[in-house]
RNA sequence: GCGGGGAUCGCCUAGCUUGGUAGGGCGUAGGAUUGCUAAUCCUAUGUUCGCAAGAACUCGUGGGUUCAAAUCCCUCUCCCCGCGCCA
């Protein structure tokens, strides 16, 4: 969420980063609700103030021994007046944070205009690409060959994009994990395991309402969503609270499966466990101090970039163009690992910083002295590893002619072996 | 799942029986006073609208009763104790 303030002041420029995200959006309807909204508070506030002036008469009158059946019936007049007036001002409040929650985070200058991934910049590239003297297989081969995943299976007791891992994979994708919480312990981040489910609340605070449909999963008659990422349960985890300034930056690594229902993805990526509706991912999550934001994002990305290089994975990063970056974030650069089967770079991670945009729908605020005004926080967010399609990348590029899976060298000993 | 108890400002707490301006303490900040290693006193302290003055809101959530609700009634959520079930 915006600060309203900001959008008042200058239309122009949230009209132009509109147009720059390619978002369709009302802002004249904003601009109106939030005139009319503050209108509203302010008669509805006169109307308190004449009602609780009242309010005090009565009680006086009465404490006085004497007849206040004149000034009751005033009152009750006022009341009525009073309620009416609170249901059109709740209509327009509602209205209104409906609208600003969908409004999209003002992105950062360094963003790329462009209207989708065309736009996106290359801004480093590490790694070779490796030569095989031999045909490549594309990682469904490769495990189906040595029954690694069943697809079939998983398609008859759950549907598409679903899967069962198989033997020394399970492993290779528990090695993953504990590596990944290893190396980001070793940094000074704080390990967490958060809920895999949370509530519409908090669902609502971490990301836009247009996800809901295409990427969450409810569960039936409750009150509760499965999260599609830790982010979700790590943004709204202290959401409504005061922190004290003095605990940022706080560095957490959080692990958890990931639940997507891929719903506007009908056709892509359609086989094997590249694109799946439901992953295992060890994300950073930092709450910060305004000032050092930037810092921390260069920080997570360059992170990232080193497991990856620990991994010896060829990749690229990219940073995101206006039009193919998140509504939430000020700024994206997604890690791209180089998949021989696909012969292309895909998107493996994505670091982002939403500045205090999310802190602001999760009301997560902080202060150095208690009588200090409360300032929201930033938040990042960033993948260190999500192990399915991690494990396209080592499956293609660890590849033998033998059709087996070297085991890269960091995870060897978690795995016990150096081949699959 | 059943029975009982609870949720008040950053933290602790009074008020609820009997409806009528939510009081105190701690912490923190600013100020004053006294000067034997510190103490005492004053002021401020959450949210919204506002340049400000100010006003409104705020007693877990959402309803209801009432001129008026922290207080009475109902719903839900969470926490504590006991019982049941259970990896």
């Amino acid at each position: 969420m915006l600060d309203m303030k900001i959008v008042r002041q200058d239309p122009e420029k949230i009209q132009k980063m509109l147009r720059d995200r390619y978002v369709e959006f009302d802002l004249d309807s904003l601009l109106d609700l939030d005139k009319k909204r503050r209108e509203y508070i302010l008669s509805t506030d006169d109307l308190r103030k004449k009602k609780n002036e009242m309010s005090l008469k009565i009680a006086e009158t009465k404490k006085a021994g004497q007849d206040a059946d004149k000034i009751i019936q005033e009152m009750q007049l006022v009341s009525r007046q009073l309620t009416e007036l609170e249901e059109t001002q709740n209509k327009t409040e509602l209205e209104y944070s409906k609208l600003i929650l969908t409004l999209p985070n003002i992105f950062d200058q360094t963003v790329p205009i462009g209207e989708d991934s065309s736009a996106n910049k290359e801004v480093k590239k590490w790694g070779d690409i490796p030569k095989f003297d031999f045909q490549v297989s594309d990682h469904i081969d490769i495990t189906q060959k040595l029954n690694l995943v069943d697809l079939q299976r998983a398609a008859k007791t759950a549907g598409a994009r679903f899967y069962y891992l198989r033997g020394d994979l399970v492993k290779l994708n528990q090695s993953l994990i504990q590596f990944a919480l290893d190396f980001l312990d070793d940094k000074g981040f704080t390990l967490f395991q958060p809920p895999y489910m949370i509530n519409k609340k908090s669902m609502e605070g971490a990301i836009i309402a247009e996800d809901f449909k295409d990427v969450i999963y409810k569960i039936d008659d409750e009150d509760l969503y499965l999260i599609g990422t830790a982010e979700h349960a790590m943004a709204s985890m202290y959401a409504d609270e005061i922190l004290d300034g003095a605990s940022f930056p706080m560095r957490c690594a959080a692990i958890s499966p990931c639940f997507r229902k891929e719903a506007g993805a009908h056709g892509k990526d359609q086989k094997g466990i590249f694109r799946v509706h439901q992953f295992e991912k060890v994300e950073q999550f930092v709450f910060s101090r305004p000032e050092d934001s930037w810092k921390e994002h260069e920080k997570m990305i360059a992170i990232t970039e080193e497991f990856f290089q620990k991994l010896e994975i060829p990749y690229r990063v990219m940073l995101l163009s206006s039009g193919d970056m998140g509504k939430i974030s000020a700024k994206t650069y997604d890690l791209e690992t180089w998949m021989p089967g696909q012969n292309a770079y895909r998107e493996t991670a994505s670091c982002s910083n939403c500045l205090e945009y999310q802190a602001r729908r999760l009301k997560i605020r902080f202060r150095d002295r208690t009588n200090e005004d409360t300032k929201y926080v930033n938040t990042l967010n960033s993948t260190l590893v999500a192990t399915e399609r991690t494990m396209v990348a080592i499956i293609e590029n660890f590849q033998t002619k033998d059709g087996h899976i070297e085991i890269p060298k960091q995870l060897q000993k978690y795995v016990g072996k150096k081949m699959i």
